[in-house]
DNA sequence: TGGTGTGAACAACTTCACAGCG
DNA sequence: CGCTGTGAAGTTGTTCACACCA
C-alpha cells in the first residue's frame, strides 16, 4: 500500500536489481509478466518481489501480472534514475580509466562531468567530449562549478581519506569507494565500499565448504 | 566455540573485510587489539566481531584483546586466503586491462593465470611475465593445463551467458561476473555479481530521501 | 580488573498463505 | 479463475548482558 513506512535496504538493492531483466523483457517485446515468472528471472522468491514492490505502491494488476513497460518506469522513479546525476571520478589509473570509459554509467544515468589527478601526465588531457583531466588541488572549485553531487574514489588506499576529505568539504554528498579502506566522513556524506577481492574471498571460502576441488 | 554449525553468509563478508584494517595495524606495529577499538575502526558493533570470530574458535585473550598478527594468520586461513588461487579472466576491455593490472588481487593470493578475448588484435598480447592472451575457443584447453579455478567475466552482457557455459564446461568452479546480468548456470557452480551501477542507484536513493539535495 | 565468549532477547528480513480484486 | 497485495508466521542476523577467565 506504499505507506511511508521504513523500507528495508535489502529491498532497495533488489529494485535496482529488478531493472536489468526488466529492460531485457521489454526488448523482446514481453508486456505483461507474473511475480512467479519474474521471480525465476531473478532467482528471488515471488512474494519477495509483489513485497518489495508494495513498498512503493501497487502496480500490478489481479489476474493479470505487471506491465513491463510501467514497471520499469516506476522503479526507474523510485531510484531517481530518471534524472541525470553528475559524477566526478579522482584518480586515473587503471580503474578509473575503466570507469570513465565504461559505458553502462551513462546508459543509467550516471554522467561523469569532471576528472581529477595528481601525475601531471595525466593532467589536461581530454574525454568525452566535455571531460578534462583536472590537478586535484582544483577539486573544490571545479566540482562546485559544474555541480557534482557524487564522487567516485579511485586512488590508491594512501591517499583515499585526504580524497574523501577534499570530497567532503567541496559539498558532495555521496561517494562510491574503489579504494580497500572504509573512510571516515560525517554523517551526511553516503559512501558505498566497493572491493573485488572481499567477493573473491568469498567465492574461496564456499569453495571449499561446498565442492571438494 | 567453534562448533560445526551454520555459519551466516554475512559473518563470511564481515570476516573478509576484517583482514584489511588488520593489515593496517600490523603495518603499524600495533600488537594487540580489543574488540571495542577494532569494531571502531570496521564501524560494527564489538559483539558482532565477537561473535563473528567466535564461530571459528577462540582467539581473543580474555581481559586483553586479540594478537594482531595472530588473528590475521587465522582469518587467512579461515578465508583460505592463504594459498594460491588461479584466475582466468575473460574480455580484456577497459574493465578487464583494469582488472589484469589491478596489484591487489595478487597481493591478496589471487592471480590470473590465463586472458581470454575474440578480438585479433588482442590476442597474442603478453601480461607479465607468464600471462598471455588466447582466443575464447581455447579456453576449455587452456583452462584446464592451467588449473584455473576461478573465471572473471568482463566481456559485454551480451556474450555473458555464453562465456559463462564455457568456463563451467571447462570445470571452472566459482565466476566473479561483473556483467550485469545473472547468468544461468548449475548448482555445482558458485558465482558472485559485481554491478556498480546498482551501487550508484543505492546512493541515489538514499541521497534524495536523507539529505535534501 | 578488563575484555572475551556466548546464551538469550531483540530486530530485521523472508516466506507463507490467503483474502480480495480484475 | 489467477495473480496481486499483505498480515502473520517463520527464519536469519544483530545486540545485549553477564558469566568467566587471564
Amino acid at each position: 500500500m506504499g505507506k511511508e513506512l521504513r523500507i528495508p535496504s535489502a529491498t532497495i538493492e533488489r529494485i535496482a536489481f529488478y531493472s536489468r531483466p526488466l529492460e531485457d523483457l521489454l526488448v523482446k517485446g514481453v508486456r505483461v509478466i507474473s511475480s512467479d515468472k519474474f521471480a525465476d528471472m531473478c532467482k528471488v522468491n515471488p512474494a519477495q518481489i509483489r513485497k518489495d514492490l508494495s513498498y512503493f505502491g501497487e502496480f500490478g494488476v489481479r489476474g493479470v501480472g505487471y506491465d513491463v513497460r510501467d514497471l520499469l518506469t516506476a522503479i526507474k522513479k523510485i531510484l531517481v534514475s530518471d534524472r541525470e546525476w553528475k559524477l566526478a571520478l579522482v584518480g586515473l589509473g587503471n580503474l578509473g580509466m575503466a570507469l570513465l570509459r565504461h559505458e553502462n554509467f551513462l546508459k543509467r544515468g550516471y554522467r561523469f562531468v569532471a576528472a581529477f589527478d595528481v601525475d601531471p601526465r595525466r593532467i589536461g588531457r581530454r574525454f568525452a567530449r566535455e571531460l578534462v583531466v583536472h590537478h586535484v588541488a582544483r577539486l573544490n572549485e571545479v566540482s562546485r562549478e559544474l555541480g557534482v553531487t557524487i564522487g567516485v574514489i579511485a586512488t590508491p588506499s594512501s591517499q583515499a581519506q585526504a580524497v574523501s576529505d577534499l570530497l567532503v568539504s567541496a559539498g558532495v554528498k555521496a561517494i562510491l569507494n574503489f579504494s580497500p579502506i572504509h573512510v571516515r566522513k560525517p554523517e551526511s556524506c553516503l559512501v558505498e565500499n566497493v572491493d573485488f577481492t572481499v567477493n573473491l574471498d568469498n567465492l574461496a571460502y564456499h569453495l571449499t565448504r561446498t565442492a571438494a576441488l
